[in-house]
DNA sequence: AAATCGAGATACCAAAAGGTATTGTATTTT
DNA sequence: AAAATACAATACCTTTTGGTATCTCGATTT
């Protein structure tokens, strides 16, 4: 999973594509959704799945002649991994808490 | 904070980058430093500083001829706050624990 | 004071990124 | 079968990005 890490931080550099990451939280939509909210063509929208599908963060399927394109959170495991490093350096509440109960319980 | 949200994602989208602010979560460190571990130029090195900056990841302070240079892990945390948007969808043990805390006491 | 050392500042270059336009190809619809 | 739909693929353009080289400036060392 860690050989994703690159393309998955290169897939969430760019504002429109962490838009539609959340706009696929919702639900499945087509590329010609996705365009409609996206002020730009379907070829460039297209492309930006590409990438975020590169970052293993949506799937594509083809059904007859859409193609549907879904979120795949799972895939910003390796990102978050890779951030929970710096959880001791600041001193967010909640993650304090987090890394209390964790010392607790293991399992 | 959340306005340094896409400088800090832009700036996290390199491993150069990445690299660094994990040296830097050791310890303060000059540029010349920091660019024996890099294959890389200074003057390339201190580009990737300047965008780290920007994302708010880190702080630079000039010491006589030196420029010390310091993670600032709380710039992080827009990043981390963006990305816990996505928590709901996988189940990780400790996201869901933190969810269920945060329900109880919203203070 | 002179030489040196760590950086800042530009200018410049090649490659990648973000985008459009155009053309082509399956799949539906009528 | 013909037209329209939803997309794929390619070519092309512009801007940004990552990098080097060079020159200069200010701080230190001797």
């Amino acid at each position: 999973m860690t050989a994703l890490l690159q393309p998955a931080f290169r897939a969430l550099a760019d504002p429109t594509r962490r838009d539609i990451l959340h706009r696929l939280g919702t639900r499945e939509m087509t590329i010609a959704e996705i365009t409609e909210h996206c002020a730009m063509t379907r070829a460039a929208v297209k492309k930006h799945l590409v990438v975020l599908e590169e970052g293993n963060l949506i799937t594509m399927r083809r059904q007859g002649r859409e193609t549907l394109s879904s979120l795949n959170a799972p895939g910003l495991k390796p990102v978050t991994d890779w951030l929970s490093h710096f959880d001791a350096f600041w001193d967010d509440k909640l993650s304090a808490l987090s890394r209390t109960l964790s010392e607790k319980d293991d399992t």
